[in-house]
This record gives C-alpha cells, sequence and structure tokens, in this order.
DNA sequence: GTGATCGTTCGCTCATCATCGAAGCGATTG
DNA sequence: CAATCGCTTCGATGATGAGCGAACGATCAC
C-alpha cells in the first residue's frame, strides 16, 4: 500500500486492496493502523475516502527502506514495476529520475539555483515564470527547493514547494501525463518542445513508452 | 537493537539481548532475522559474536524512520536518550550533532571542501593532515565524502570514508572519548585545543557532562 | 583436565493479529 | 423513497511467531 501510494496520489480503500490483495476490511484495518503511526492521512469526499502519505518525509524514509531492501520473491513484482518507470517518473510530488536530475543540473549551471549547505537559493529569471514557477513573495522559514537524493540515480533533484510547482504545472499545461503504470510519467509532444525551448534539454530517451521488460 | 548498534559499534549478543530486555535465545533469533534481511553482519571473535549494522545506508534508513516516528510511550526511552546526547554523538561511523555541521560548515568556507551535485568534492590542504586524514590517491568511484542529513540539526555533515577518518583519528588521538550513554562523545582538553586551532572552532557549549535530563 | 562463559539449537507455550464474512451506516443516484 | 455503492464495525478463526527454559557445543582461564 505504502508503494502504491509513493506517487503522491491519493487512493480509495478499495484501489489499495485490490494492490496489496486484500479484501475491504482487511485494507480498513491496515490503513487505520498506518494512520495512528502517522504515516497516512484519509480525507472524506462523499463517500470515498482517500488516502495519502503524511509528508515527503515519510515518502523520503520510504524511498530510503526501499534502497536497503533485500530483492527476495516478494519484492519481485515493486522492482520490477520499478524498473518498468525508470526514465521519468514522480517522487511523491515531484519529479524523478534522470529528467529530474538533468533539470537540475541546469537549473544549477545557469545559475538560476544555488547549492547552499544542502539546500537549493532560488535566484530570480524569467524562466520561472516559463515553466509555471511562482516565486515566493516572503522569505518564509520553510526552504522554497529542497534536495532530495534519488536511489536510483544516486544524484539530487528538487522537491519542496518548488519541486510540486513545476510537476504540478507541467501535468496541467499537458508537458506530462501520468501513465496506468503507477509513478510512471510520459513526456508528450509539447513537453518535449517545452524542455528543449525552454531549458535545451534533450529529452530523446525519456519517457518514450519503454519496452524493456 | 538497531538504535543500539547506530552509534556504528560491535555489540555482543549478550549486550543486544539485555539492551532489548529479552533473553540469549530470543536476541539470537532476533539477529539472525536482522541478519538474514541484510540489517546487520555477524562476526566471530573467539567465543563472542560481534553484530554491527551491515552499511552507513542501513544507518541513515533508521535515522530517517527515526524522523518520522511518533512519539508514543515505546519510544520515550529512546528519546530521552537521543536528547541527552545532543551536543555531540557519533552518526554510525562520523561525528554528527552541531560540532560535526560547524566542522563541515568550516571546511566549506576556507575551500576545503567544495559542494558538488549533493556531494563534497575534497581539495588538497595541509590542514587536512593535521585532521589525521589521508587524502585518496586514486579518484575511486565512491565519492570520498557524502552529506548526511542529520535529523536534529536538519543541516548536513560529513559521512563516507573522510567522516570515517576524522572519527578514528579524533577517538585514536584522544581528541574526544566514547560516553557511557551509547552514541554520546565527549571532548577532551587536548580536542577542544586541537579544534580550535586548527580550525578556529569554538567549542565552548560542545560536550561538556550535560546536566540536562 | 575442570569449570566458567558465551552462543546456539530445540521444543513448547501463549498471545497477538491478520484475515474474512456478515451486517450496519452514510452518501449518492434514479 | 428505493436501490446501489463504498466504507466500517463486529465477531470468529486460524496461523504466525515471539518468547522462554533446558540442553548442547565452543571457547577461554586456571
Amino acid at each position: 500500500m505504502l508503494c502504491e501510494l509513493l506517487d503522491g496520489r491519493s487512493y480509495t480503500n478499495k484501489e489499495l486492496a485490490s494492490a496489496a490483495g486484500v479484501t475491504p476490511p482487511t485494507a480498513t484495518a491496515h490503513l487505520q493502523l498506518l494512520q495512528s503511526a502517522g504515516l497516512v492521512v484519509a480525507e472524506r469526499r462523499g463517500r470515498c475516502v482517500f488516502h495519502r502519505l503524511t509528508s515527503a518525509e515519510v515518502a523520503h524514509a520510504l524511498e530510503q527502506l526501499a534502497s536497503i531492501a533485500p530483492s527476495d520473491a516478494l519484492h519481485q513484482a515493486q522492482r520490477r514495476k520499478a524498473g518498468a518507470l525508470a526514465p521519468l517518473r514522480s517522487c511523491y510530488d515531484h519529479f524523478a529520475g534522470p529528467l529530474a536530475v538533468a533539470m537540475t543540473d541546469r537549473f544549477l549551471s545557469r545559475g538560476m539555483l544555488i547549492e547552499r549547505n544542502g539546500g537549493f537559493d532560488i535566484q530570480p529569471d524569467d524562466v520561472w515564470q516559463k515553466l509555471g514557477v511562482e516565486l515566493p513573495h516572503t522569505v518564509g522559514k520553510q526552504p522554497f527547493a529542497r534536495p532530495c537524493m534519488d536511489w536510483t540515480e544516486r544524484r539530487l533533484h528538487i522537491s519542496g514547494p518548488l519541486g510540486r510547482q513545476l510537476l504540478s504545472h507541467a501535468l496541467d499545461i499537458g508537458w506530462v501525463k501520468r501513465q496506468t503504470v503507477r509513478r510512471g510519467l510520459v513526456l508528450t509532444m509539447p513537453g518535449r518542445v517545452a524542455f528543449q525551448q525552454i531549458l535545451g534539454l534533450d529529452t530523446h530517451a525519456v519517457g518514450a513508452e519503454s519496452a524493456a521488460s
């Protein structure tokens, strides 16, 4: 269930039950456990109850666990999934995978972001607006952009409010679409053009309907 | 048991059994589980068997879990411990806590380390030798210095081979000593002098035999 | 060799908890 | 209002596995 929720979206009891291969009552019991442990939060909308991870910290901890988990038969299915969605995916609420790393590198080399003691300082630039990012008016206590270690790439990419804005804008405007496979994203043609024009990113290897097993 | 092992040291079956409040047979069974899960490794020396965490990755994942764990009664004891050892401690095999963060800042501001894409590039400097650090002769694939997020400070400090060398040298030369309380380190007078002279660090608030509960 | 210490194996017990079917509740649809 | 759908509660069951004491093997001290 937690792996299912790692994409940052909300799922209903029924969806999580079928994902875990159990009946709804069992899923209810388990989700109550997760909720009392503070790992997930539930939100009632109509007759449906949507569950999602509490915070990016929880997602991060899960990723850490996944990175040290042995590859026994139980996790084989999850691993296969993870392999299939390698090139471009979402990590909780922001981009992950090679494209996310490439974007981050580009921001850094252009001076739009500056690395400082494990955080990112954002610099004003009109490119941000093109990417749908609204710069913070006030300098809050929470960092606007935070680094997130990608455990397949072993490189940093952007999480925090900035990462959230980048992904949600890309989804809104249709640059990327959610794949049916969990956590997978597929780059659309407008998205390819946009990333090429705005950032000069070569997206030839990203988001193609992968045939790799 | 895992919390006990977080200081990077090896512990015997008996020690871990008493730390967990169970009998040796139970500890044996549990440690075999942890071993088959790849979390710990066992090493036989004489009639004793020493258990330690498999890697820094495991330690890191545990820290991540601790950072999202709710503070219910079960973990109260651990929390109290964590509170007591705040100023200076070890994280698996390297320094942690405010002093570690201050050291890292000093290395960065002096240009001895350069932050780059989530890693640290080390620069030649004769100060390294004074700190007991042997610079790597070949540029290996594994980064020599890696950042480690301290979940109490929420700042980066140094792990990896560099962090390991810094701590082991400081222990060897008597700059710091292991506290009886787990993971705690206490700064000795020579250590104070050394950090002041070599790095200009003010250590007035660090390592004093804390009276805080 | 003898005794002490440490760890493991064995067999057993007991509590816990995951799981399910059936029934109940609330919301939506017609 | 009636029917449907989704989620939860309830009660019962069954299996898992944590835990212990006792016995055994291995190592060290004298």
